[in-house]
RNA sequence: GGAGGGGUGACAGAGCGGCCGAAUGUACCGGUCUUGAAAACCGGCGUGGGGAAACUCACCGUGGGUUCAAAUCCCACCCCCUCCGCCA
């Protein structure tokens, strides 16, 4: 959440900020007289609060020198102090959770550096990359046999099979199959192995309290983007950043050790509630995918660069799979709620004829880790609230429809790039040959 | 799931109704001593909220309750450990 001593501080300017993604100023003028109200009931309740306390220590010392009479009055006048008291401080509860609840719902504070906007429409593409781009070659024409949508190429090399997924969990869950499946795996070993140089490697739960997604800011707002077990008040997680962000929460960390970078491929599940219907064919858009999230606790002074080398990663990725693809600086109206400052990767997709995000690189200031409370003593000084950053290093569904598009050759069989060989024992050619045929 | 034990400051560990935000030790910071270091000794050392300040309030797993007063008593829940049961 934005910091609210920050918005009592200077709030034109927190107003004037909050105004490029959208947030009313009304908003805000509500939320500080709410705060306002809530600081004067505090102070009545607590001067009350003090005088039962005062009153409390009068009753000891009286009942010591045995005066009954003063004992039995002074505990009267502390009960009666005691009940303004009580009310009082309800009232005071109360107010402070219409603070919470209207702090929690505003979205962080765009960075300056992301430029103006409302939509999508107004990102800011920062760069293409394609194979043979930095050999002076252009944007790749792609073939005719590249022009096939994936979801064709997976029936008919039986590797994608989104009818058994519909059958088990309706649609938009998928279900790869044979080398399809192997794919994915070859995809997050390469990735995990990548990182492993900085980033230790985590596999967290798949499920989270509400509690913990309320910190990275996932609740209160996005409650209906999310599954939920409510029996057990678990919610499946939308991206490892969930359970990253909160692995330290409340604690502060040692200095010495920052940055804490840490890496986990988790399923991802997104309900897409707003979505039905839209770009859902095959792997476009699905409930449920594989992803490897990259992930770093750090300094202020560290984010800058913590952030980069995370798009570098993915970027890094997206090039030794030679996958064409662009990056994004988006806008301040685009930007996720907890985010400062993102930058979006695309791929690109011949058959489908697309861009797909398929990374979000995002520093979160101390948003997150405000509500999560991560801290860290500067110079050894008072406790500081740490920054994170974190973005995918990739999702790969949307990179499994990019690979076998991309890749696809006009025999029809999908020659994969060298560097998933030691990953898929050797065989980077997929053809029907090797697709176990139980049904087509 | 059943039985028992336990959750207190960075850590260890006392306190079990009345200046307890909390003894003591370790760690850490400053100082004395020393050529330097160690040891010893002296001093300091939680977090958050409100307030211009004086000052004040909250926090001893979490949430309720009893009481003039709760880390201390009562209730519920959570987590950890041991044993039993079950199980990939």
């Amino acid at each position: 959440m934005i910091d609210l001593a920050q918005l009592r501080r200077e709030p034109e300017l927190v107003t004037s900020a909050l105004g490029r993604r959208g947030v009313p100023a009304q908003v805000l003028h509500e939320l500080l007289a709410l705060d306002a109200a809530h600081r004067s009931l505090l102070q009545e309740a607590e001067a009350l609060r003090a005088r039962v306390k005062e009153l409390s220590r009068q009753v000891a010392d009286a009942r010591k020198s045995g005066d009954l009479t003063l004992t039995e009055t002074l505990q009267g006048e502390s009960r009666s102090v005691g009940e303004s008291e009580r009310a009082l401080s309800q009232a005071v509860d109360e107010a402070a959770a219409q603070v919470r609840a209207v702090l929690l719902d505003i979205p962080n504070i765009p960075s300056d550096a992301a430029p103006d906007g409302a939509g999508p429409e107004d990102n800011v593409e920062l760069r293409q990359w394609w194979p043979g781009m930095d050999q002076g070659q252009p944007f790749p024409s792609f073939a005719d046999h590249q022009r096939v949508a994936h979801w064709d190429i997976g029936t008919e090399l039986g590797i994608l099979d989104m009818e058994a997924g519909a059958k088990l969990a309706g649609s938009m869950f998928p279900l790869f199959r044979g080398a399809g499946s192997r794919l994915l795996r070859a995809l997050s070993s390469l990735a995990l192995d990548q990182h492993s140089d900085a980033y230790e490697e985590i596999r967290p739960p798949t499920f989270a309290l509400t509690e913990t997604m309320t910190s990275t800011g996932h609740l209160p707002k996005n409650s209906d983007d999310m599954y939920a077990i409510e029996r057990d008040d678990l919610w499946a997680i939308p991206t490892a950043e969930v359970p990253l962000t909160s692995m330290h929460r409340g604690e502060i960390l040692n200095e010495a050790l920052l940055p804490i970078r840490m890496t986990a491929l988790t399923a991802c599940f997104r309900r897409e509630a707003g979505a039905a219907g839209r770009d859902t064919r095959g792997l476009l858009r699905v409930h449920e995918f594989d992803k490897v999230e990259l992930f770093a606790y750090c300094t202020p002074e560290q984010a800058e660069a913590a952030q980069a080398d995370i798009l570098a990663r993915a970027e890094a990725l997206l090039r030794a799979l030679g996958l064409a693809y662009r990056v994004l600086d988006l806008c301040a109206g685009d930007l996720g709620t907890s985010s400062a400052r993102t930058f979006d990767l695309e791929v690109y997709t011949p058959g489908v004829d697309r861009w797909l995000e398929v990374s979000s690189v995002s520093w979160f200031r101390d948003y997150q880790s405000r509500r999560a409370n991560v801290r860290y003593r500067p110079g050894g000084g008072s406790p500081t609230l740490v920054h994170t950053v974190n973005g995918s290093a990739l999702a790969w569904a949307r990179i499994w429809a990019a690979l076998v598009e991309t890749y696809r050759q006009a025999d029809g069989s999908v020659e994969l790039p060298a560097v998933l060989g030691g990953y898929l024992g050797g065989r980077t050619t997929i053809s029907r040959a090797y697709a176990p045929t139980s049904k087509r």
